[in-house]
DNA sequence: TCCGAAAAATGAAACGTTACAAATAGTGAG
DNA sequence: CTCACTATTTGTAACGTTTCATTTTTCGGA
C-alpha cells in the first residue's frame, strides 16, 4: 500500500502551499472561495485524512479525555460513561474508556497510557491503591476528577454520599424488623466498599444495636460470581446466627446473592431480604425485583466531565470542588416482607 | 505550568544525546549499564513521560485498535469488548471503544475519528448505513473486521449464525404449541434484525405455517424502552389475534416486553411466552428467567481481535475469512409452558 | 605501545501539522 | 497611474520521537 496521503500531496495537486491547505482545514473563511474549492476537490480526489498524531504533537495535547472505571461490564459504569461521553463530545473531545477491573496493576498501566497520550484530563474511579500516582499526574498539570469517590479539599470529585447510602439500606432493613444483618462487599481497598460499610454501622448504632449484629462477608470483587460465593458462605452459618437481611455493596453482588439463595431454596424476601446498591436497570427486572440504593448514574458522568472540561479549558470560574449527590432508597419486593422481631 | 519535559531535557541532564535516551527507552540492552543508569535517574528525577503522539507520528501508525459497537450499555457488547480488549492488550494494543448508539451519523463520526488517529484496525458492528465508508477505509489499508455480522467473501468477519438463531427460537415456540407468533425487532437496517427475522420465517415454513402466522412488531432500537412500547402495541390487537409466543431481537427488548406484559397483568409464560436473544447474564436473573439464544460473546470479541491483529501485523498466514459461530437455544421459564394447540 | 574490532554514543534527518511573520496580489481613492 | 491598504498566500520553524549512517571509545592481543 502506498504511503498515506499528506497535506503536502493535497497542496501540490491543488497548486497551493501546505499552509493554505491547513488554512482551508482550520479557518476556511480566510481563504479565497476559488482556492478553497480547488483544495477541497484535491482532498476528496486523493482521499486525504488528517493525521491526528501530527496535530496533537503540534498542539502539545490531545483531544481525548480518559475514563478509568472499575468494571465495564457493570451497567452502573456504562451509564456513567455515557454521561461523560455526552458531555465530552459536546466539547469536541473523545473518551478513552479504560477498564481497570479493580486491579491496581491494570489501573496503573492505563494511567501511564493516558498520560503518554497527553489526554486533556482523567476521570477515574480509583481502586484505591495508587493515590500518589494520581497526585503525580495532577502535578504534571493534567486535571484529574474522581468519580463516585469523595476527594479531599482542593481536589475535584463527583460522588454520591456512600455513607448515607449504607445508612439508608440498613435503616430500612431494621425498619422491616430484621435484627441479624449482613454486609456483603469487598475488596475493602475500594472506598465505596468502606463507606457503605461505615454507613451501615451508623444505622446500626442509631437503631440501638452494636456492630456484632452485622456479619461482614468479605468478597474478592463486586460482581455476580462473588455474590454467589458469599451467599453460599452465609448459608454455612448455624441457622440461629444466619442473617435475615443482607445488604450488598452493589447490584451485581446482590443479583449473585439472590440467584444462589434461590437455587438453594432460601426464599427471598421471606427467609432473607436483600438490598442492593446502584439501582441498575436490571435490578427492577430481577427474578425478585431488587430493592436498591439509587445513584444518579448518567448525571454523575456528566457532572464529572463538566468539572474536568472546565478545569482543562482553564475556565476562569473553575474552582476545585467536591460535588456530592444524594442517594435514594428504592424499595422493591426483595426487602418488602416485614419480619416479626424475635421470631425465626 | 512549565513546558512538559521532553527527551531533550533528559538527555542534557544525563549528559548524553537524545538518541541515547531513545535507545535506553527502546533497546536498553545496546546501551552501557552506567549510561543507562544515569539516563534512568534523569528520567525519574524529571518525571519524564514519553509523548505517544510523537512516537506515533514517527511510526506512521498508532497502537490503538478501534471498536465501534451499537450500544455500550448492552451487556452483550461490553462482553464482546472485554474479549477484544484481552487479546489486544496481549499484543500491546489499546482499544478505543466507540458507541454508535445505532445511529449512522455517530458511526460515521467515529470512523472518521479512528481513521484520523491512524488506528491499526477497526472492529465494527455496523449500523448498516455506511458500507461504502467501510470499503473506503479498507482501501486506504486499514483492516476492518465485522463483528456479529457476516461479511462477503474477501472480507473478514466474526459472527454467529443469526438465521439459525432465529430459526431455533421460533421452532422452539412452535414446539411448545404456539401458533400465533410475533417478532419484535428493529430497525431493519441492522443485519442482525433482518437475519433473525429470516430465520424465524424459515422455521415457520418448516413447521408448515405461512408468514401470516408471524406478526412483525417493528421498533426503533434494540433496547428496554422499545420493548416496553412493543408489548403495549401487541396488547392493542384483538384478543383472538394476539400472539401467544413472542421472539425478541435481543434480550434488552425481551426484558422490556416482559416488564410491560407483567405490568399489564399478562402472565408469562402462561398467557404469553417470550424468547430473547444474546443470553446476557441478566437474562437468567430476570423476574421470569428468560429463554434466549446464546451467543459466545467474549469469544466473539477475542476472535475478531485475533483476526484483526493477524491482518494488521501482516501475518503471512492471514487470509480473509468469515468465522461463524453457532448459536444455542437456552430454554428457561419464560417459554416453558406447553400450549394446547387450538386452545385459547 | 599500537592496531583492529567490537561496543557505545551521536548528529541530523525525517514524520505531518500549524502558527507566524513576511511576501504578494488585488482594489479603490486621489 | 500611484499609493496605501486590505485580502490572500507562502516559507519556515517548530512540536518530540526514532532511525541510521557515522563517529568515538574501549579493550584484548600482539
Amino acid at each position: 500500500m502506498a504511503r498515506a496521503v499528506s497535506i503536502k500531496d493535497v497542496a501540490s495537486r491543488a497548486g497551493v502551499s501546505t499552509a493554505t491547505v491547513s488554512n482551508v482545514l482550520n479557518r476556511p473563511d480566510i481563504v479565497a472561495a476559488a482556492t478553497r474549492g480547488r483544495v477541497n476537490a484535491a482532498i476528496t480526489a486523493l482521499g486525504f485524512v488528517r493525521n491526528e498524531s501530527a496535530r496533537q504533537l503540534r498542539a502539545g495535547r490531545s483531544r481525548f479525555i480518559g475514563l478509568v472505571v472499575l468494571d465495564v461490564t457493570n451497567p452502573f459504569f456504562t451509564d456513567v460513561a455515557r454521561g461523560a461521553e455526552d458531555l465530552a463530545s459536546e466539547s469536541g473531545l473523545a473518551v478513552i474508556l479504560c477498564n481497570s477491573d479493580e486491579q491496581p496493576t491494570r489501573e496503573r498501566r492505563y494511567l501511564d497510557l493516558l498520560e503518554e497520550h497527553r489526554v486533556r484530563g482523567i476521570l477515574v474511579t480509583p481502586t484505591g491503591d495508587n493515590p500518589e500516582r494520581l497526585e503525580e499526574i495532577r502535578r504534571r498539570g493534567i486535571p484529574v476528577v474522581l468519580v463516585d469517590r469523595h476527594a479531599p479539599r482542593g481536589r475535584c470529585s463527583v460522588s454520591v454520599d456512600d455513607v448515607l447510602g449504607g445508612n439508608l439500606a440498613i435503616a430500612h432493613l431494621l425498619d422491616m424488623g430484621h435484627v441479624r444483618l449482613a454486609y456483603v462487599g469487598g475488596p475493602f481497598t475500594l472506598g465505596q466498599v468502606r463507606d457503605r460499610h461505615e454507613g451501615a454501622l451508623q444505622a446500626l448504632k442509631h437503631g440501638g444495636l452494636d456492630s456484632s449484629a452485622l456479619h461482614v462477608e468479605k468478597i474478592a470483587g463486586l460482581n455476580v460470581a462473588s455474590g454467589q460465593e458469599a451467599a453460599a458462605a452465609l448459608l454455612t452459618l448455624p441457622v440461629g446466627q444466619r442473617p435475615t437481611g443482607v445488604f450488598c455493596a452493589n447490584d451485581l453482588v446482590a443479583l449473585g446473592v439472590l440467584q444462589e439463595l434461590t437455587r438453594l431454596r432460601v426464599a427471598v424476601p421471606e427467609d432473607c431480604a436483600i438490598v442492593g446498591y446502584d439501582d441498575i436497570d436490571f435490578a427492577a427486572a430481577a427474578a425478585v425485583p431488587l430493592s436498591s440504593v439509587r445513584q444518579p448514574r448518567v448525571q454523575l458522568g456528566r457532572a464529572a466531565a463538566e468539572l474536568l472540561i472546565e478545569e482543562a479549558t482553564g475556565s476562569p470560574n473553575h474552582t476545585h470542588r467536591q460535588v456530592v449527590f444524594e442517594p435514594e432508597l428504592v424499595v422493591r419486593q426483595s426487602s418488602s416482607m416485614t419480619r416479626r422481631t424475635g421470631a425465626d
